[in-house]
DNA sequence: GATTGATCATTT
DNA sequence: AAATGATCAATC
């Protein structure tokens, strides 16, 4: 797939993959459909990335640097509520010092994303599963406070060596949990008295109620 | 190990 | 039923 060169190009091919199922898609890219997503849990992702010309791999960098655009995809029941949180990013756990909101990962990311509804409960065979009309988002005003409340309350106990009492309970839009291989995976960060200790790596979510709500505004407009 | 893409599976 | 904590695959 070539790369769309406009904004409103990715917006318009987005629009021509609603309604198709993923198998019809993936049987267009000749990419072979898993009878579940159990030991694939990016497929979804993955082949919506293919099908939409985004930079392949894993470039820490946003899926259309020269759009500004990132592509999400995201999981919806037949009402378009969501059925997952949405990964955002890794956390920074060591050097966060003077780390300010506006030049966050987070706020980053965010700043501009192309969300695709995949409709289908997880009884849903991948295939079967319907993709959506697509939505370009730009957090409001009161989206982007939200977040930056919850970032900063979860960087300052980061930044204050408390990572470890820090649970998906923080925050009441983004939250904090693992974001690693296994339980064996570990990386740096900072412990209760300064002093360095090894942790699972973490990333920061969207909660579901964020999603939903963020879905809903531009589905009523 | 870290980054990309996320969902699974158990607990609440 | 929903949310939290755990996990899977590919790539570099």
């Amino acid at each position: 797939m070539s790369r769309p060169a406009s904004i409103p190009a990715l917006q318009h091919r987005a629009e021509q993959l609603a309604g198709l199922s993923l198998s019809e898609l993936a049987h267009q890219l000749g990419i072979p459909v898993p009878p579940h997503l159990r030991r694939d849990k990016g497929w979804v992702g993955q082949l919506l990335e293919l099908a939409l010309g985004a930079s392949a791999g894993s470039k820490p960098e946003q899926d259309f640097p020269e759009l500004g655009v990132e592509l999400k995809t995201i999981p919806v029941d037949g009402r378009g509520k969501p059925l997952e949180t949405t990964f955002v990013s890794v956390a920074p756990l060591t050097d966060i010092g003077g780390l300010r909101w506006e030049d966050s990962n987070v706020r980053n990311k965010l700043s501009r994303v192309l969300w695709i509804p995949v409709l289908g409960e997880r009884s849903l065979a991948p295939g079967d599963r319907i993709i959506g009309q697509p939505l370009l988002w730009t957090p409001s005003a009161q989206e982007e406070q939200l977040l930056r409340q919850d970032w900063e309350e979860i960087m300052e106990l980061i930044s204050l060596g408390q990572i470890q009492d820090i649970t998906a309970r923080h925050g009441q839009v983004l939250q904090l949990r693992p974001k690693a291989a296994n339980n064996r995976a570990l990386t740096e960060a900072v412990g209760r008295h300064g002093q360095p200790i090894m942790t699972l790596p973490r990333g920061f979510y969207l909660k579901t109620g964020f999603t939903a709500a963020l879905l809903t505004r531009h589905f009523m407009l």
